[in-house]
RNA sequence: GGGCGAUUAGCUCAGUUGGAUAGAGCGCUGGUCUCCGGAACCAGAGGCCGUGGGUUCAAGUCCCACAUCGCCUACCA
């Protein structure tokens, strides 16, 4: 059959919900050709799919959107709307009039499972689009100092910024991964301490442990290296010239630690950014020149302050101590803003929610340097609770007891880890339980997707067997899916795209995994009732196709989420 | 004290940016197996959307106040 030119125009949109607009667009200009309608600003036509079947497949509040600048009832216009639909090609069996002026589209039997042609016709950039024209978007996530092995907490954070990075990549955007590695400051000068104490303790020493130091077992590894490469004779230099020594063996043994586990957790940087560059190539202070001749800076003491609050902050921040050292925050601005330097439109930063009151002063610091507001964003990951059975796991940092991201991957698995981690809104609070996240069973989310998708695998193997070929486009007929489950799959299927980019637009990955389980939920309420393979050979051509789009739309998914797409299980 | 965020079914949480009768998972009760995979499905019970005002054709959603809870409130990173 031949496409309407809609589908190309607004190719990445739901063609059925553009070709509906462009017949109300139309026709509201014919009312006001008609002046039925006063002249008015033509509004955004919003087009929706229904909940209820008794509503129609699709509808649109237009009338009552108009409704207070055309000064006429809902209901009225909604008529004259309605009426003044020229539909050439067929698509609707009737326009309703329903309730306070809703506009209620029923489409014609058949016209729907044209929609799966798409799907079919982009195969595995079904979902895809060009939301972003290619601009430039850098998403930098985990970050954490390489003090220490990174645990369950930031898994979570790993996960919300690789799956926002893909969703990004899928809707057109030019996506850069990157790790800030805090590697200056106090941290780097423990972190060497801490090691050259458990070194000494080695060699025989009794060492009591101050205020900052990292007592981890990995801590204690990390001495027995360096007692192995070194013997003893790191023991009689002075602790002052030995420490750094201490610190960059630390600090890049357990950066390597750092990516391996990220690695194997599925999360691959194209950028590790070290601090200590941004002070190399004196970053930091070119960029405190710049902030004063801009007049963001004043002096008082001996310390300099960053005038925040002309950008809605609640106090001053300062960049500069007392004692002549910038702040982490004076180095953070560097660093954002040789983001922008290297020609990042966008940057998103991924931080833990406890760091919410931080958003005000880097948005300042973005607006100080002449950036709009909106090129930074902030996704705010929330803490995990890890349980074993229901029951909390104690963690502490400080003491070195805490579950690694490496033993949850190992435990769990990746997939299971991966997606119970986009199970809620990053913002909020999310139980983490290993037992129930390894559990095989319908306690399990990331079973149900994977099964749905291993059950389709094994309908179109058999299919092959008997040697039935899953049809392409033009062998279907269109109108032999018409069971109310057959076009909720269709209209499921058609919203993946939508979804893809409302989970882009609002930066929130959890959206992804909520409406897998709508789709999964629906094929396998349609699998039980319905057979696929069957005597009738048009009908199970016709269900073979739709399978096979719900199939795309699983493996692009999940794609999407990092998690494996099992053909068995 | 100030700032930010939360409050929706017994529990854990969604709610597509203001739409029609508020949803899902778990748990609970009762069902489905001669079948393309039961890691599945079906049915049922369960709600003052924290409270009170306001905005409008329409509020879980926007505005104000209050209550309760959490986080932030460094010349740490």
């Amino acid at each position: 059959m031949a496409l309407r030119p809609t589908f190309f125009i607004y190719e990445e949109w739901s063609g059925m919900k553009q070709v509906l607009v462009n017949l109300l667009e139309k026709s509201i200009q014919s009312g006001m050709d008609a002046r039925l309608l006063p002249p008015v600003a033509p509004p955004r036509i919003e087009v929706e799919l229904t909940k209820d079947p008794g509503h129609g497949d699709y509808a649109s509040n237009i009338a009552m959107i108009l409704a207070s600048q055309v000064k006429k009832n809902p209901r009225e216009i909604a008529k004259i709307l309605s009426e003044g639909i020229e539909d050439r090609d067929g698509v609707l069996e009737k326009v309703e009039i329903a309730g306070p002026g809703f506009l209620n589209f029923f489409i014609r039997e058949g016209e729907l499972t044209t929609l799966l042609e798409t799907v079919e016709r982009q195969g595995d950039r079904y979902g895809s689009s060009n939301l972003g024209q290619g601009r430039r978007v850098q998403v930098e996530f985990v970050s954490a100092n390489p003090t220490g092995p990174l645990h369950i907490g930031h898994a979570r954070g790993a996960v919300v910024g690789d799956v926002m990075a893909n969703i990004l990549a899928a809707v057109g955007y030019q996506v850069f991964r990157e790790y800030y590695i805090n590697d200056a400051g106090n941290q780097m000068n423990n972190l060497g301490k801490s090691v050259l104490l458990r070194y000494r303790e080695l060699l025989g020493e009794t060492v009591e442990f101050p205020e900052g130091c990292y007592r981890g077992d990995y801590i204690r590894e990390l001495a027995a290296e360096l007692l192995k490469r070194d013997g003893d004779r790191h023991l009689h230099e002075k602790p002052d010239e030995i420490i750094p020594l201490f610190t960059d063996y630390a600090a890049s043994a357990i950066l390597e630690g750092i990516k391996e586990d990220l690695r194997l957790f599925g999360v691959v940087f194209d950028l590790y950014f070290s601090e200590r560059e941004l002070y190399r190539d004196d970053g930091v202070g070119k960029l405190l020149r710049t902030l004063q001749e801009k007049d963001f800076i004043y002096r008082e003491g001996k310390a300099l302050w960053f005038r925040t609050t002309a950008f809605g902050d609640e106090k001053d921040r300062v960049v500069v101590r007392q004692n002549g050292e910038p702040t982490y925050f004076a180095a953070d601005i560097a660093y954002h803003r040789k983001k922008f330097l290297r020609g990042f439109e966008m940057v998103i930063d991924i931080w833990g929610a406890d760091h919410h009151g931080y958003i005000p002063r880097m948005s300042a610091a973005v607006q100080a340097l002449g950036y709009e507001r909106d090129a930074l964003k902030v996704i705010l990951v929330q803490l995990v609770n890890l349980l074993r059975d229901g029951k909390p796991v104690a963690m502490s940092t400080r003491s070195g007891e805490f579950v690694t991201l490496h033993e949850v991957v190992d435990e769990v698995g990746k997939d299971a880890a991966r997606y119970n981690f986009l199970m809620r809104r990053s913002d909020s609070h999310l139980d983490f339980d290993l037992e129930l996240a390894k559990r095989q069973s319908n306690e399990n989310p990331v079973y149900y997707v994977q099964y749905a998708h291993a059950r389709i695998c094994s309908i179109l193997r058999i299919a092959a067997e008997r040697g039935v070929a899953a049809p392409t486009t033009g062998q279907v007929d269109a109108g032999l899916l018409r069971l109310p489950e057959e076009i909720d799959l269709i209209k499921t299927i058609t919203r993946f795209p939508e979804v893809v980019k409302g989970a882009a637009r609002t930066l929130e990955p959890h959206r992804l995994t909520f409406y897998l389980n709508d789709l999964a939920a629906i094929f396998h309420s349609y699998y039980n009732k319905n057979k696929v393979l069957s005597d009738d050979g048009a009908l199970t051509g016709a269900r073979l196709f739709l399978v096979s789009s719900v199939l795309t739309v699983l493996k692009n998914a999940l794609k999407m989420l990092g998690v494996s797409t099992p053909e068995k299980m």
